[in-house]
DNA sequence: TGCCATGATTTCGG
DNA sequence: CCGAAATCATGGCA
């Protein structure tokens, strides 16, 4: 240990430096290398080892206060001085006693919940983890989520996408200048730390240690990032997946084939889900939209009919003008029978009750015509067919139809004549 | 800018 | 889960 220690004799001499360190002129009777690490009692006199020693650890505390180059001179020195050996197992005997050797360095932390939680939220949306794939699996995860597939959502989503790419590239080139201002520091550390190894007792553990509260404070920072796009991600989403935000109108010709199936339905606007799906098709919307479409219709017509009046005057012409060209290929095509036979029959049932809750807004204000082409837009199914048939209805059209003729009768109703008491004894069957 | 139209969401009941 | 009703939030127009 000794001979690692000493290491090579200084070049020029055994004192080399130390000549200019506190002009000792060192013992012409000394031993090379003679450091007895014990106390200094080796070879040399008690009270001139002391001196020295005495005099190195002068020079260490002092060194901080000198310029580098001077400072790189005078450790040099230290470095090649005779009693540095001894100085540093001295320094190793007294840390050990002092304890200030590592600490059982078993302070491993648990993975935090968190950054594990931003992980996987990263790794969802495609900002970490593989580039093909993940940003538009996701993207498209949120399409399916916010359940838009008209056409014009192509468009925001290439939007998103970009978006999303942008901040992506941005996470990933801050994590790597994270990484790599880790990394240099790291070594810049260790460097150091080696460097000092030589003046004092530095255990690789305590190297070890250093670099893990390194990595530690640096992937606090990471978290800082991570947290953040996170939040821009969120911020993303919602800005452009969020649906009412983006509220656009549908396109003239899908309103005017769901106002045409609507109106040519008017007894019992309820679309079946294969009509839905049908409308859905046709109009380049989802079938929750035309259900939204046909909830909103329905609650918007009930309250205000008069309102509608003209626009149920126009789509009905249209539709029964079809219907008597012959054309059964119209918007009729994709309600199934029950709906229209059930609208027509229930129809009947509510012109009763609207005479008794209603009046005032009873049909005085619709013309004998409108009321034709509305009977007429009925469609064949409407009322002859079903008026005395023993149709079987669910109990939800029940219900629903009990809603809706409650106040729409006046429109299609008009025709009081056709005896309310048949008809309820039919629901009531 | 205010107002109305309109698509979407929320709440509630069945 | 569906539909009614209320409400929200945006688009479009004068």
């Amino acid at each position: 240990m000794d001979e690692r220690l000493l290491g090579p004799p200084p070049p020029g001499g055994g004192r080399g430096g130390l000549g200019l360190v506190g002009g000792e002129p060192g013992g012409p009777g000394e031993p090379p290398g003679g450091g007895d690490p014990g106390g200094g009692s080796g070879g040399v006199p008690g009270g001139r080892g002391k001196q020295d020693i005495g005099d190195i650890l002068q020079q260490i505390m002092t060194i901080t206060d000198q310029s580098l180059d001077e400072a790189q001179a005078k450790k040099h020195a230290l470095n090649c001085h005779r009693m540095k050996p001894a100085l540093f197992s001295v320094l190793c005997e007294i840390k050990e006693k002092t304890g200030l050797s590592i600490r059982s360095s078993q302070e491993e932390e648990p993975v935090d919940p968190q950054l594990m939680r931003l992980d996987n939220m990263l790794l969802a949306e495609g900002v970490a983890g593989p580039e093909k794939g993940g940003g538009s699996a996701a993207a498209a995860a949120a399409a399916a989520a916010s359940g838009g597939v008209s056409p014009d959502n192509s468009i925001e989503h290439s939007d998103y996408r970009s978006k999303l790419a942008q901040i992506r590239h941005i996470y990933h080139s801050e994590l790597e200048k994270y990484e790599q201002a880790c990394n240099e520091f790291t070594t810049h550390v260790m460097n150091l730390l080696r460097e000092q190894s030589r003046t004092r007792p530095v255990a690789p553990k305590e190297m070890e240690r250093m670099v893990s509260i390194i990595h530690r404070k640096f992937s606090a920072i990471q978290m800082q990032l991570k947290q953040s796009t996170c939040e821009a991600v969120m911020i993303l989403r919602s800005r452009f997946l969020d649906a009412r935000r983006k509220r656009r109108n549908f396109s003239k010709q899908a309103t005017e084939v769901l106002n045409e199936y609507f109106y040519s339905h008017l007894s019992n606007p309820y679309p079946s889900e294969e009509a839905k799906e049908e409308l859905a098709k046709k109009c380049g919307i989802t079938v929750s939209q035309v259900s939204n479409w046909f909830g909103n219709k329905r609650i918007r017509y009930k309250k205000n009919i008069g309102k509608f009046q003209e626009e149920a005057n126009i789509y009905a012409v249209k539709t029964a003008v079809s219907v008597t060209q012959g054309g059964h290929s119209r918007t009729s095509s994709p309600t199934p029978p029950s709906s229209a036979g059930s609208g027509g029959s229930f129809n009947l049932s509510g012109s009763g009750d609207m005479f008794l809750g209603m009046p005032g807004l009873n049909g005085d204000s619709y013309s004998a015509s409108q009321v034709e082409s509305l009977r007429h837009s009925m469609g064949p199914g409407g009322y002859g067919d079903n008026l005395g048939g023993g149709q079987m209805y669910s109990p939800r059209e029940m219900r629903a139809n009990g809603g809706w003729q409650e106040a729409v009768t006046p429109s299609s109703v008009t025709s009081p004549t056709e005896g309310p008491g048949s008809v309820h004894s039919d629901t009531s069957n």
